[in-house]
DNA sequence: GCTATTAACTTACGACCGTTCGTTAGCCAA
DNA sequence: TTGGCTAACGAACGGTCGTAAGTTAATAGC
């Protein structure tokens, strides 16, 4: 329609193209995107979306780029300023639970679901998926070893051990958002962490063994 | 090529593309069947395949039909004979896992891989996932409350709660085995799974308050 | 042996995919 | 004022998608 030609508007152009694709992969996944339909979406043509990134897998990886940037400033950024340790892990945890919270609608935070799309598909998207996944994993893990050196946790503390858990209930709460729509989802996710943050047993299982 | 027209050799046929789109649908999610590929890798024609079905969302739910009846064969009819209770349940997760192990390869269970897939996308399908997992869910949930009533677990505990903190386990195992091919997987969930049956208190927290 | 049924075939359709091409039009520096 | 730069365009490419129509041929019931 009305063709624009500053070096700064194409940056504008290219950040509305990603904020778009970020919408549309949230809901139908990064495989779900399409030149066409995210064009059809900003009223401009195929060729002005593609130019911008050469070809579709860039765009998927600019997409996942801005996805992880998205989740750094929505969650690790927001709780710098806790302790480190437990006390800023738990804070962490609950800013994701808000976060999918807010997604609700839209498809949450989809680098969970991109890492089930595309955990078969060898290639250049599902290496970047692994390293934003492994990142967060190692800051888990960090924080775990801290509070097992400051005697918040037990000094023999399987931290590996404990992020694995602690994923696994951010999982289960993405999915009964997701597929369920269970508003009990955050409350049981948030007891679950508090739970194996703070080295109390297991539900309703309190004097068992 | 050579045409068969016995309502046998129909049903040998049907069965076929069934497994076939099993295996492809494991590899690259429900979404990802296509009736051409199925055809080409079968030797036959899109119209032979897809006679059977009428149409490819009816294959989907065949597909999908299929891996329920495979996984019912696999994990809970083989633990019909154990002590209902913990004791089956945690019998019945620990061949969910082998079988995890089993498809590696092969993208594993995908009914899980599937409700994330169409967690967004209304439809027959959504609906036959949502019933799936729905069933599994109940199923978990009747065994923990057999033991709450028996005295294995305490007659208060929030099996709910359980069931949720259980299959976020079975999530990281599958996020573990498929993206990250870590041969740890299965031995920390195993772990996780009997702490959490059991009821002992979280990874290195023995004695943390 | 004849006929009705039907599994599987070939062919074709329209739609959409990602990508490439050449063109147009506004900006910026000279 | 002019000329290079480039964002965005329209059009077309070959390919694949799901689906429909019509054909062939082997079976099953009479």
């Amino acid at each position: 329609m009305s063709p624009r030609k500053s070096a700064l508007e194409a940056v504008a152009t290219r950040t509305r193209i990603i904020g778009r694709a970020l919408e549309v992969a949230s809901a139908d996944g990064l495989e779900g995107l399409t030149i066409g339909r995210l064009a059809a979406d900003l009223g401009m043509s195929k060729a002005g979306v593609i130019g911008h990134f050469g070809t579709k897998e860039a765009l998927q990886l600019a997409v996942l780029d801005a996805a992880v940037e998205r989740f750094r400033l929505r969650v690790p950024a927001r709780v710098v300023g806790a302790e480190p340790g437990t006390e800023r892990l738990g804070r962490a945890f609950g800013e994701w639970l808000d976060f999918m919270m807010e997604g609700e609608g839209h498809g949450g935070c989809f680098l969970t679901s991109a890492a089930s799309e595309f955990d078969g598909r060898p290639g250049p998207v599902r290496d970047a998926v692994i390293a934003a996944l492994t990142s967060w994993s190692e800051y888990v893990t960090a924080e775990l070893a801290i509070a097992a050196r400051n005697g918040t946790l037990p000094p023999d503390t399987d931290v590996d051990q404990l992020a694995f858990e602690l994923n696994g209930v951010v999982l289960a709460a993405e999915q009964a958002i997701q597929l369920y729509r269970d508003p009990r989802a955050p409350a049981r996710a948030r007891a679950a962490i508090t739970r194996l943050l703070r080295g109390v047993t297991p539900p309703g299982a309190e004097r068992a063994g």
